[in-house]
DNA sequence: TCAAATCCTGACCGTATGGTCAAGACTATG
DNA sequence: CATAGTCTTGACCATACGGTCAGGATTTGA
């Protein structure tokens, strides 16, 4: 009994074309967002007629809202750091690498998200106050018990997660002023380097960890 | 001889509608990009018939760079507080607190700041390489007199400068996301308080700075 | 009061966009 | 080879958008 099943070709095929659509979209929403992107420029991008994007995304909003989730996914993977850590100075370092090497490699993901953010999050809101509001909470109690512990200052653990995720995530979001105030040419390893240096030392010294 | 003077009511006049258009447009291109932000809304917002808007600004670029350059000599403005200083307890503790008024207060200019330079600066690029390295640089000279004086630890002025915006204007950008993790309301005076000296707090501290 | 300058606006236009569709091409399976 | 399911795509459509324009209303200065 197979015949529900679609073969493996036809299954990698449309994999495909779906990822191929996907990571032409991330591209051209994260460049011109979700009103300045047109689905002719995603399927030039992809090299697939208008009418085959359609094929796999019915609509715009579809198409987009699936890049959305898929940015989420990532954001959340890498917050597995926090987990495992024994205090502060692992967890929310590492926590903080994990981000600036997001930023570095991701830096379109980061931009469709806060732009999503920015116009009020219309098409994610339910992610927000589900699994981002449940997430935020756990990490919450995690910092909360670092300050019980004595392993850091008494600093509120939620401005504290704001002050990381913008830090990092300006890399990306702005990663082009920061590259024309970098004399106009990208940032060389050795500049993200110093970045995720002085990221983390000022955010760690300022909550009272030793490093 | 006054024949090239524009007489005083009419220029109140202009001045009253390009306000109100700009201020409306502002909250538009916030909401919606400026690829979403269309400009029957703009005038619907303002109040006014579209050819009207159009009498003004005769192209939605121009009153989009007008939107842009605007918000930037606010920006600029609130720099002033590095000025006077005498040092980084003064200067840098004024220029978070300002820096967060504005984020506060004008929400939706650094909104537009924001989507324009994650798209690449498309409008005000020029901005960015003249005015913005100028002040820019100034800055770093400032903080290396304060480092080099032993008045605080000696970071990377630069990624400094870039981690004072990013968590000041996280609080502009970021508004939706935080208002939802923040029990859905949106944040009172006292939760304002609390990320300003949260923000300050880590900040200073993190640098070597005595409070 | 009168002419000139400025302001206002409904109606209109060309274009670009999101989305549709029907006809054909390809592929797996029996 | 036949058939059914899947994929591909050029052509097409309705709509919405930025922008124009002509003509009327209003204001200004003499």
């Amino acid at each position: 009994m197979n015949s529900n099943v679609t073969p493996i070709r036809k299954q990698n095929k449309r994999r495909e074309n779906e990822l191929v659509i996907l990571q032409a979209a991330e591209k051209v929403f994260a460049e011109a967002g979700f009103g300045g992107a047109t689905m002719q420029l995603i399927a030039d991008v992809a090299g697939l007629p208008k009418a085959n994007v359609h094929y796999y995304f019915s609509t715009k909003e579809q198409l987009y809202r699936q890049v959305v989730s898929n940015i989420f996914e990532v954001w959340l993977a890498a917050a597995g750091t926090f987990e495992a850590a024994s205090g502060p100075a692992e967890g929310i370092g590492a926590y903080i690498d994990a981000k600036m090497e997001i930023s570095r490699t991701h830096p379109a993901g980061s931009k469709v998200w806060a732009s999503e953010v920015m116009h009020g999050a219309p098409i994610i809101q339910d992610y927000l106050e589900t699994k981002l509001v449940a997430w935020t909470n756990g990490r919450i109690d995690v910092i909360n018990t670092w300050i019980d512990a004595g392993l850091m200052d008494p600093v509120s653990p939620r401005h504290l997660l704001y002050l990381i995720w913008s830090s990092t995530q300006h890399y990306a979001d702005f990663g082009h002023q920061i590259q024309t105030l970098n004399t106009g040419a990208p940032l060389t390893d050795d500049d993200w380097q110093a970045a995720k240096t002085a990221v983390k030392q000022i955010i760690l010294k300022g909550i009272g960890v030793k490093i």
